[in-house]
RNA sequence: CGGGGUGUGGUGUAACGGCUAACAUGCUUGUUUUGGGUACAAGUGACUCCGGGUUCGAAUCCCGGCACCCCGACCA
């Protein structure tokens, strides 16, 4: 994409009712705009991330067996009033129907889901299932913060695994334990991210979260320095010893990035999904839920990766893999850039080609400020030399590359991920 | 929902109850510059969040509302 095409802009200035690090940096750069308190837009660099994080997502969720679908935003009260949640959460945006009759904004989708699943689910051959979507969320915070991380709107990656049984369903579990542990890797925090022991529901003593270290976390966690698992304060006083056998613990803020959890038979006997076994008998349907709040991920990936000059994105979620930058505008400096531009696209690379007409120190700053991984400099200099400079946005490592190979040497750095 | 704070051009800020609401940035035009937000000039752009009140006079003081931020509570 021609930069001059981009018709979003960055700013130098913070915004002044912005004091969160995610929502300030995606702001300058011209990710996101704040339509009101935990609501915000995604342009068009912001969405490319998104649906680079969705893309992730959804390769380790059909690789678990996972099948997409799409559940409406919607939602019909008497589904909510079988497991008498309707009225017992206050975080509802509920509206009404013209002529009478109440509906609300889904916050969460096990109901509906459950609820589609009795219309075909009836026998053990049915089973096991994992059903998933990207879907809006809706949940009336009490109060929204934190830029995109505690947002009243935002879009989640929910999976739902239907079992015959407990046995059956923590195979499940596990399995989508190590997708999940894959899913933050790959988008760069797998390092900072521990699998940490919360809080349960009904079904089970604990539910497993996934928490990443940042400074501006809502959770406190303590991670086992001998094997990285971590549990959450909320449960921490239940475990002298980590499960690994050691003792020392080091204390963390974080952030929850991802949470799944078992939800027994809660749904499927409120809702009357059950199977018949090889015996003829009827069984409810164990189910688990497993979550994903893709503008958090994006949040955490900002303000964790980022560094005093902006945005840092990893290679797997940034809105573009090259940042090329044309410094002047002579006619021979103009040709190189456009036929390179031209050939990265030919090749497949995602790129953004800085076209626009302006100083050399306001593009370095602005692709700075954007942090797409790669930028490539096109200028007199790097045309005379026939050596084009490529930067690596996180390390700042410099490499001169002939123009012949400098396609190759893009594509090895993209297929990193 | 309790507590604290803030609302002024697109953005960031300034202005003792008193002149035509100032500065920076952005944007437009021209010249200049061309490897880290280049310099100069001329323009452009605000019912000072909304509604009342006090006053000769309100961005400024008072009351009410709304919005936004932060702390807490809440949060599969």
């Amino acid at each position: 994409m021609r930069q001059t095409h981009l018709f979003t802009k960055t700013r130098k200035e913070s915004p002044k009712d912005e004091t969160s690090k995610n929502a300030d940096l995606l702001i300058r750069a011209g990710f996101i705009h704040k339509e009101m308190a935990g609501v915000y837009d995604y342009l068009p660099l912001g969405l490319r991330v998104i649906k680079n994080i969705e893309g992730l997502i959804r390769k380790e969720m059909d690789k678990v067996g996972g099948q997409e679908v799409e559940l409406s935003s919607l939602q019909n009260k008497e589904i909510w009033e079988k497991t008498e949640r309707w009225d017992a959460k206050d975080i509802w945006f509920k509206t009404e129907l013209n002529g009478g009759g109440e509906l609300g904004l889904g916050f969460t989708h096990e109901e509906p889901l459950t609820q589609v699943m009795t219309n075909f689910v009836s026998s053990y051959k049915d089973l096991p299932l994992s059903v998933y979507q990207f879907q809006t969320k809706f949940r009336n915070e009490l109060r929204a913060k934190s830029g995109i991380m505690r947002g009243r709107e935002f879009l989640m990656k929910d999976m739902y695994t239907f079992a015959l049984d407990k046995e059956q369903h923590e195979e499940l579990y596990a399995k989508l334990k190590e997708a999940y542990i894959e899913i933050f890797k790959k988008a760069g925090i797998g390092e900072i991210t521990h699998p940490t022991k919360a809080l349960g529901g009904t079904f089970s003593p604990y539910s497993d979260e996934f928490q990443t270290e940042t400074g501006s976390g809502e959770d406190t966690i303590h991670v086992c320095t001998a094997c990285n698992i971590a549990y959450n304060e909320e449960v921490k006083g239940e475990f002298e010893k980590c499960t690994c056998g050691s003792d020392s613990f080091e204390t963390k803020k974080t952030v929850e990035v991802g949470n799944i959890f078992n939800l027994g038979t809660k749904f499927s006997e409120a809702l009357g999904l059950s199977y018949k076994d090889e015996s003829g008998k009827e069984n409810n349907v164990h189910m688990g839920s497993y979550g994903i709040g893709l503008g958090r991920l994006m949040g955490t990936i900002a303000e964790t990766l980022s560094d005093e000059k902006g945005l840092v994105w990893p290679m797997s979620v940034a809105p573009f893999q090259v940042h090329l930058v044309r410094l002047g505008d002579n006619e021979e400096v103009v040709r190189s850039a456009d036929e390179f531009y031209e050939g990265l696209l030919r090749e497949g690379v995602e790129v953004l080609y800085d076209d626009r007409d302006v100083s050399a120190g306001e593009k370095f700053n602005d692709s700075d400020l954007i942090g797409i991984p790669l930028r490539v400099v096109v200028s007199a200099k790097t045309v005379q030399s026939g050596e084009h400079e490529m930067v690596e946005r996180q390390s700042g490592k410099t490499h001169f590359v002939t123009e012949s190979s400098l396609v190759d040497t893009i594509q090895s750095y993209v297929r990193e991920i």
